[in-house]
DNA sequence: CATGATTGTTAGCCAAGGCTAAACTGTTTG
DNA sequence: CAAACAGTTTAGCCTTGGCTAACAATCATG
């Protein structure tokens, strides 16, 4: 197929499917998707930073190397990166904890989360697997959109 | 742990939001995510590709530059790495073509894409906002989200 | 209180995905 | 048909986020 294959026997000029977005707004999606990539696991980070701090005391980087599935001399480089960014305090061979402004990133982190698992779970996904894809939208979702989702999670649950 | 400072005071036992998942699920959530961002950018390249040639025809390499908003540079490198992955085909200066293989990968991410976005849009998000979002979201969804949302969309659609 | 186990750090390596600058090719056009 | 221009490639640089191996500190325990 040289040249467009049968594509529906008998059909008009164009009828390739949607057309491509115009070229600015195309640009702007995969910009957005590069932005998001660079803060995604800063906040991953921060955020679970934050829950071992809720749920245990403290947060060890052995703990977040465990969950996080990666090696220990990973989290420490990311440590110091947390710690330049202003976002953790850190004294070597202790504990770990956030500043006021990594708190406020762990907020407002966890909750985005938040909806958009309780959004999977209220359109009927699996758990487990409503927590996997959460663990990765979360950071490509609007606000406007995470606005939907938090409404129709309520609806649904009411 | 050394010393766990206060930490308690006086709560009864947990009073701190939903518990972390277990180790393992917890683990693999993030190894998911790790491994869908390996794949991502190849898809999008391949699924861009394989919408220029629909649509014009041919895709040239400063096409994909100005649609993805980065360098010829950055395209011409990455045009390599496609074909050694045996997904493209490319003569130097002339336009790109999918092989048999990238064609398969070209049709399973739009038709993916498609899913998200107009699930997006039958939720009620804004068009240029649905847009963006699945961008980024299309990359992180299971079949098994997929498929519900397919679902939800038709339903909506009716 | 010495010592082994656990935890944390450092050094050095690698691939991916960006960039700019410079060189090269192909096409258009005066 | 010779330039000029547009498109493409290459070289070399940088940051991010992984890894392993070696070393260092802390902690638990006999
Ligand atoms: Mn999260
Ligand atoms: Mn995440
Ligand atoms: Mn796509
Ligand atoms: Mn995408």
């Amino acid at each position: 197929m040289s040249d467009h294959q049968q594509q529906r026997t008998s059909s008009p000029p164009s009828l390739s499917g949607d057309a491509l977005p115009p070229l600015e707004q195309h640009a702007r999606q995969y910009e957005t998707v590069r932005n998001a990539h660079e803060t995604e696991l800063i906040e991953d980070y921060v955020e679970l930073i934050g829950d071992l701090l809720r749920h245990r005391g403290e947060a060890r980087a052995a703990d977040i190397a465990s969950r996080m599935a990666v090696s220990q001399a990973t989290v420490s480089k990311m440590i110091r990166r947390l710690n330049d960014l202003g976002l953790v305090t850190s004294k070597p061979y202790r504990s770990l904890f956030l500043t006021e402004e990594g708190q406020k990133m762990a907020e407002t982190s966890r909750a985005r989360h938040n909806v958009v698992l309780h959004f999977l779970r209220a359109l009927g996904v699996n758990d487990s697997t409503a927590r996997i894809d959460a663990e990765g939208m979360e950071h490509h979702v609007s606000d406007e959109t995470l606005a939907i989702m938090q409404r129709f999670t309520e609806q649904q649950n009411s």
